[in-house]
DNA sequence: CTCATTTTTTAACATTTGTAAAATGTTGCG
DNA sequence: CGCAACATTTTACAAATGTTAAAAAATGAG
């Protein structure tokens, strides 16, 4: 298991003390596509790492799911709302493909912050890179058009492009569907 | 001091030993408006804390600037990038009236992190509670229409819309100025 | 207070994006 | 295979927002 951890780019930091300690608390678990592993409205209590394969997190509008997100291997994956305020969250958190994950109960993690400062540091960085990243999508949206929000998005997520339904793709680039395909009849 | 850091809702639920470790590296400042204390594509080596005015985070594009952040009393103000990952940020923090702000030394910071693990939970919150505003952001601009996010501007931030430039708002709601007018005349 | 500067609003027109519906393409299962 | 369900593209039209320019209103320095 710490093996695994030692994989996965969110846990390189951590000192073998601290992954030995993580690793007790973690189950690995494997499910299907198809599968909501985070529900909105509910207090989530498990926070998930992806191991192999891919998630998207959106949210339920009137006539429309909104994705936000995507999630491919290594990705932390959490009810935002559960883990910060223990609070019903907003997004559900569905896997596109049959996926395999590891599994930890929040509470677990958030002994471990209380007691050991690595893991707490561990938990600031990791909010801190999640955080920088929201960011600069809000602002990216902001300076750039959609077609090359499109560009930016198949340079650096070709995994994703190939693997994903592009009606999700459409909704994370924030726009509907049809000028996705007009974006795309225009850049062949 | 230590009194001033207990009325920044940031910091109320530090311990008077961690606010008394914290306040040994605070000093107070104070700036012009007009000022701009974070500059884009410099590392700034500071985290302040505003006590008293406004602020805004924009940054410059080729013909204009987007404001994608307000600060009010008690927010935190801080280089993303330089913060988080010891590089050039790509923020401009610019104070919008006369200011009160508590500095400190990143450094000061980082150490407070390495060896007070309630500072390093308080830096793990801080970041988290930022997140996930930013987050509400990026999703609230998906679902919702420029007016409604105007209305909703309105009725969280009233003093906002009484003391900062419309120009600054409107690009801070993603729209141009032009659109921000239509959207106030139709709302007579 | 007055003038110069800046901000905000209004107008006319252009462009982008959305909506709805039909056509085409793809996938998976019996 | 062949159908059914779902995904993607295309078309025609509608609505929202952008652009440019000018007028009106507000602000601030002297």
């Amino acid at each position: 298991m710490i093996e695994k951890l030692k994989n996965i780019a969110f846990f390189t930091s951590l000192s073998d003390n601290s992954l030995h300690e993580l690793s007790a608390h973690i189950e690995p678990v494997k499910h299907k596509k198809g599968t909501i592993i985070i529900h909105a409205d509910k207090v989530e209590p498990y926070f998930y790492v992806l191991e192999k394969g891919i998630a998207r997190a959106y949210c339920e509008g009137e006539n429309q799911q909104i994705t936000f997100w995507f999630g491919q291997s290594g990705s932390v994956l959490f009810s935002f709302n559960s883990y910060i305020n223990n609070r019903p969250g907003y997004e559900n958190i569905e896997l596109l493909e049959n996926s395999s994950l590891l599994k930890i109960k929040l509470g677990d993690l958030f002994s471990l912050y209380e007691h050991n400062p690595e893991m707490a540091n561990w938990g600031r960085k990791m909010a801190e890179q999640e955080l920088i990243a929201t960011e600069r999508r809000l602002i990216d949206r902001a300076f750039k058009g959609a077609a090359e929000r499109y560009q930016e998005f198949v340079a650096q997520s070709p995994e994703l492009i190939k693997r994903v339904a592009l009606k999700h793709i459409a909704s994370y680039l924030g726009v509907t569907q049809v000028t996705l395909s007009r974006i795309r009849a225009a850049s062949k």
